[in-house]
DNA sequence: CGAGTATTTGATGCAGTTCAACGCTCGTGG
DNA sequence: CCACGAGCGTTGAACTGCATCAAATACTCG
């Protein structure tokens, strides 16, 4: 059963913006159901021009993009609250494709409620814009990582990222959370092979760092895993939820 | 003298989106003046929270992010026509820094531009998003880049990729551009060692796909450094110009 | 239990880094 | 007018982080 943004159970979270009652109805009008998808499902396609814009109520999944030689980029890792299907909607094309790691529940909009933002909405349509701009923020960190961090600092990274998300979303038990991918989705988000990307993480357990096991991720020493990864602290920016 | 939108060089070229004369008057109202820097000028900070914002108008730029231990990574390569300053004025930070490799000419405006696009202006704030959204797009290859492509391949794919929008701008003559960038610019953008981008450009040139040398970009066989770069064909899409 | 998928470990090789030196160009000052 | 130094590009040689290859060990689920 389909709930209403009223009850939307992210909603109440305090890293999402509190909307008005008013934009609470705006949204609930412009939603057109949920969809609920089995691990492995194809979400977005890169290329395509989807009708449908999601927001992640549950679950997790992953961005990518292929090389025609087979080489798959992970661009970001989808977690609830986020917003999917924006670049589809903006230039009428994805930069990346989206599937399901895990089970997922989707909130459904159409697509032509972004127009109704603009027209009619414009805090809506500013924190449309705002989560783009977050997007090519978080992108570009990425790029840092990649390009100059080495394995184990990129690793560090994207751990300690990981878990910042998790936590502002309320889904550690102290410093645990669940972790649903493998580790060649690691490799593939950070450009490295995946046996190295293993050993790295080992090298990271022996340290007595962080923990990423049978799909449960601890980390036992935040701030020297903030130090490796050349990661300073920053409080979690207040978002958006569409 | 500053140009008035009407005038402004870049609005005819055909890469540019055209704006009604309403438009025109609405973001010359907006216009707050044109800044003239020196090669190397910084023009916005990292973390910084500039009340400006800009649009090239002449010149070339870098947008890059520092580790605190001293790497670079180039996240951009600045033309003209490109906005800068959004994220700033959108989240109240920038995610990298801003300078000028050549002279530069910004038309530059004022921040709450930006909300009275989104209060009065709902096609010039959709502008604003697609920008924003192309931004990632872009992020998103450069990414695939530095994660999955090797040296001479992500090279020739910056090369390509530099080129087309050179094209876009009419900056070309006979498959010929001025590049203003170091040799190390390219490798930071590319997460190489300077030495080996200077080796892998020399593969290029003993190959005759492409000569980069005293700022002078020639491609000379672009197809062949498309594939070589596993980069396939696309029209380039035309932009809206802030 | 067996097949398929994910993680782990070891061994080998290479793409790319690092170190070091040299050349070219241009601007500056004596 | 030449000497000098700063910045950038080029080249060679040695080293290493990471990729690749190969195989064994868990884990999951019908």
């Amino acid at each position: 059963m389909a709930t209403s943004c009223q009850n939307c159970p992210l909603r109440k979270k305090p890293i999402f913006k509190e909307l008005s009652s008013h934009e609470l109805r705006f949204m609930s009008e412009f939603k057109s159901g949920e969809l609920t998808v089995e691990p492995g499902t194809p979400i977005l396609m890169e290329g395509s021009n989807s009708p449908q814009l999601y927001t992640a109520l549950r679950g997790m999944g992953l961005r990518y993009k292929l090389l025609e030689s087979g080489e798959r980029q992970v661009v970001n890792f989808v977690f609830p609250g986020d917003f999917l299907g924006l670049q589809a909607a903006v230039m009428g094309e994805m930069g990346h494709s989206v599937e399901a790691s895990t089970a997922m529940t989707l909130c459904v909009f159409d697509r032509n409620a972004l127009w109704e933002f603009f027209r009619s909405h414009p805090e809506r349509a500013f924190d449309v814009t705002w989560i783009a701009a977050e997007e090519e923020h978080f992108m570009g960190e990425a790029l840092l990582s990649v390009g100059q961090r080495n394995a184990v600092e990129a690793i560090a990274w994207a751990l300690v990222k990981m878990h910042q998300r998790g936590e502002a979303l309320g889904l550690t038990r102290n410093g645990e959370m669940h972790l649903p991918y493998r580790q060649q989705d690691l490799a593939d988000a950070l450009g490295l092979s995946l046996v190295h990307t293993n050993k790295s993480l080992a090298k990271l357990r022996d340290r007595q760092l962080a923990t990423w096991r049978n799909g449960r991720l601890a980390l036992h020493d935040i701030e020297q895993l903030r130090q490796v990864a050349k990661l300073d602290e920053e409080a979690p920016r207040v978002r958006p939820l569409m």
